[in-house]
RNA sequence: GCGCCCGUAGCUCAGUGCGGAUAGAGCACCGGACUUGUAAUCCGGAGGUCGCGGGUUCAAGUCCCGCCGGGCGUUCCA
């Protein structure tokens, strides 16, 4: 055996060590304070603890805090600890699985006689923690035989579940494993009393960690398997120094103080009434009056782009969803049925694909007629369940902005193009400007259409996103079975990925109902049939607009655009002079009267976030001018003309200006 | 759906641990006074089936059960 190893760092450089050198010694080689500052090693690709043994002529990088691959070793460690405390507190705990996720991590526990934790726990649980953390232990990795792992966890039945789905090499056990071999499992121990089977790696020693926060308790099957036990699962960040976790706690408040839900109700712009039943909401005048500033701009734009509008009822015969094939594999997510004295069924519709394709063929069409795009504000109710409804963006009842293109199959990828620049630049519009797009393809196993269809689709689909320079993410395989589908996703003011619009191609549905046009050929054939919503739902898009501008709604958005305040009530006839020239002008303006002092008028208007507050006095009066303050200026213009105002407003709205 | 947490005035919350007499506060609302030049004027008033239903108890906002509504989570993996 050679004396020495040599390894290459990530800058390209070679390094040489004593033959047995550790991850730990070639940081110490290099310098004191990245042998400080050292988690962990990549050796190869691969995460591995500080104390692992250098292989010569690897490919070696120390791993460092600041870094994802040292967030994601802190916050498995972390997970750790977490466990030893809760073990530590309730005797007698199992423990299943501990991983990274997003910003943290969480552990899965099952506590003695069937205990749940409160939220109370947490603090308990994190000053244990925080003990353990004192005692600055070692994180100790062993390999053991798999009959030797099964005894280490004796007690612990979750553990060996695992060990045995290693032991037989289960494909749902990470391929990390293999390089073990399946037949031998590492374990952690951090003291006599506390081991954990891991695969690591790990920090050196506890004592590294202690940035971090438990966040929730929440419930979680085992494999996330609901007819297994359900286990008490603990949910935590923890990050690589205080200030980024104070940092990724502000993000969190941050992300709060734009909840829609709690602006909607602020602003009066909505509720969910108890009374109208869950995932319900109800928009009042002024939600309502922003509502009809969007539906409108996007009507416009729909006829623009060469729309049909069509209208269809709320409920149909049952019939139609079985035709559609919608009651075969979507009943659950319906409304249950309402049976007629005569027996006949109807259902409130989850869908208003059906309604188009009845007006498409209500009498025979031709190939001159297409494409046809079918275009409706269309309010679907889906019986979502209990769980998962919230605020705006996940409800029972609905109004999409949805509609149906008909076309050839030689108009697909025309269609196809145009409307994907179509549905940017209406999302721009509404003041989003950050996108990628998420391609989902034809499902490995069974499909409808031909595969010439789908490879011409998602060729288009695919050459549309990459012409426009976005990123593509590629779902592999899955699209629907009836067909691949492209999807829009938008990057708020603070960074969240909404997912806005679909395009989605359908190879079944003209299949199902039969459609067909007649061809120059003068022969039959089946149309395309593209489903596309730009919005999503109104509701949902609203809410992301709401979250997005953090309430502070373009002034062609909001509610109230203008609002003018006298200083005294002998200012109110000139006030309500320039609220109802404003109000010519088109503009949603109102006079608040006298009543209160001026600084309680400013700050509600400015707590309503209106856009332009007017004040008008003596000096307006005398010259015709306002005083005017902007949304999100600090100090207010003085002596404006009041054509002046009315030009800066109509710009504003006009242009569709983005709110400071 | 399931798990945990929550539900008191229009809103935000106190009171619930350990059951005890007419359930409090601030904001908002209504009335009056003040007549205001840039983010909270003063005084007064009204407002509550303590989510709903059932149970335990001499006594329930408080304890138990069911339902309704809300929040969070259900981020495949040692």
């Amino acid at each position: 055996m050679a004396a020495t190893v040599t390894v290459r760092l990530p800058d390209g450089s070679e390094r040489t060590l004593p033959a047995g050198a550790t991850a730990a010694d070639l940081a110490a080689a290099i310098g004191p304070r990245l042998a400080k500052a050292a988690l962990a090693a990549k050796i190869d690709g691969r995460l591995v603890d500080l104390r692992a043994v250098l292989p010569d002529g690897a490919e070696v990088a120390v791993v460092t805090p600041e870094s994802d691959d040292g967030r994601e070793i802190i916050r498995h460690s972390t997970a750790h600890i977490m466990a030893q405390a809760v073990v530590r507190l309730w005797p007698g705990a199992r423990y299943a699985i501990g991983p990274v996720i997003d910003d943290g991590f969480y552990y899965d526990f099952e506590l003695p006689g069937g205990a749940h934790f409160s939220e109370d726990d947490l603090a308990r649980i994190d000053s244990e923690m925080r003990k353990v953390i004192a005692e600055d232990q070692p994180f100790v990795r062993r390999e053991h035989p798999i009959d030797e792992g099964l005894a280490i966890f004796d007690d612990q039945p979750y553990k060996q579940e695992i060990i045995r789905a290693v032991a037989r090499g289960a494909d749902e056990v990470d391929a990390a494993v293999g390089t073990d071999g399946a037949s031998v499992v590492s374990t952690y121990e951090n003291t006599k009393a506390f081991v954990d089977l891991c695969r690591g790696p790990h920090v050196p020693s506890t004592g590294r960690l202690g940035h971090f926060r438990l966040m929730r308790v929440a419930g979680a099957y085992w494999r996330g398997d609901v007819h297994r036990e359900q286990l008490q699962r603990i949910y935590g960040t923890a990050w690589e120094s205080e200030a980024a976790l104070a940092a990724y706690l502000h993000r969190l408040e941050e992300a709060e103080r734009r909840d829609h839900r709690k602006l909607g109700h602020e602003l009066d712009l909505f509720s969910f009434p108890e009374e109208v039943g869950s995932g319900l909401p109800v928009f009042h005048p002024k939600g309502g009056i922003v509502r009809l500033a969007m539906e409108d701009y996007s009507r416009r734009r729909h006829v623009e782009a060469g729309y049909d509008f069509v209208y269809s009822p709320h409920i149909t015969k049952s019939s139609l969803f079985e035709e559609s094939g919608h009651l075969d594999w979507y009943a659950d997510a319906m409304y249950p049925p309402m049976t007629l004295d005569d027996g006949t069924q109807y259902h409130v519709k989850p869908m208003n694909c059906p309604f188009h394709i009845l007006v498409f063929r209500s009498r025979q069409r031709s190939y001159r007629e297409l494409p046809m795009r079918m275009f409706e504000f269309g309010s679907v109710y889906r019986y979502e369940k209990s769980g998962v409804v919230q605020g705006l963006t996940r409800v029972r009842g609905m109004t999409q902005d949805d509609a149906h293109i008909f076309c050839t199959r030689d108009q697909m990828a025309g269609e196809l193009s145009s409307l994907l620049t179509f549905v940017l630049e209406l999302l721009r519009d509404y003041g989003l400007d950050d996108f990628w797009l998420e391609l989902s393809t034809k499902p490995e196993d069974k499909a409808v259409g031909d595969d010439d269809e789908w490879e011409d689709a998602t060729e288009v689909l695919r050459s549309v996103a990459e012409g426009r320079g976005l990123e593509l993410a590629l779902d592999e395989g899955g699209g629907a079975f009836y067909g691949p589908k492209i999807s829009v996703q938008a990057r708020d003011a603070i960074g969240r990925s909404w997912q806005m619009s679909t395009i989605q191609l359908d190879f079944q549905l003209p299949q199902r109902f039969g459609l067909e046009y007649i061809g120059a050929d003068n022969a039959k054939h089946r149309p395309i049939m593209i489903h596309r919503a730009l919005f999503g739902s109104v509701e949902r898009f609203f809410g992301v607009l709401l979250e997005h501008y953090a309430g502070n709604l373009p002034t062609w958005l909001s509610p109230e655009q203008v609002r003018v305040l006298p200083v005294r009530d002998d200012h109110v006839p000139y006030a309500q002079g320039a609220t109802d020239r404003l109000v010519r002008e088109g503009f949603r303006a109102g006079t608040e009267d006298a009543s209160e002092p001026l600084g309680t008028r400013i700050r509600r208007a400015k707590l309503e976030k209106v856009p332009y507050v007017l004040v008008v006095g003596d000096d307006d009066v005398a010259g015709g001018t306002v005083g005017v303050n902007r949304r999100g200026h600090d100090r207010p213009e003085r002596g404006v003309p009041l054509d002046e105002l009315v030009r800066l407003v109509r710009e504003d709205v006009d242009m569709r200006r983005r709110a400071p």
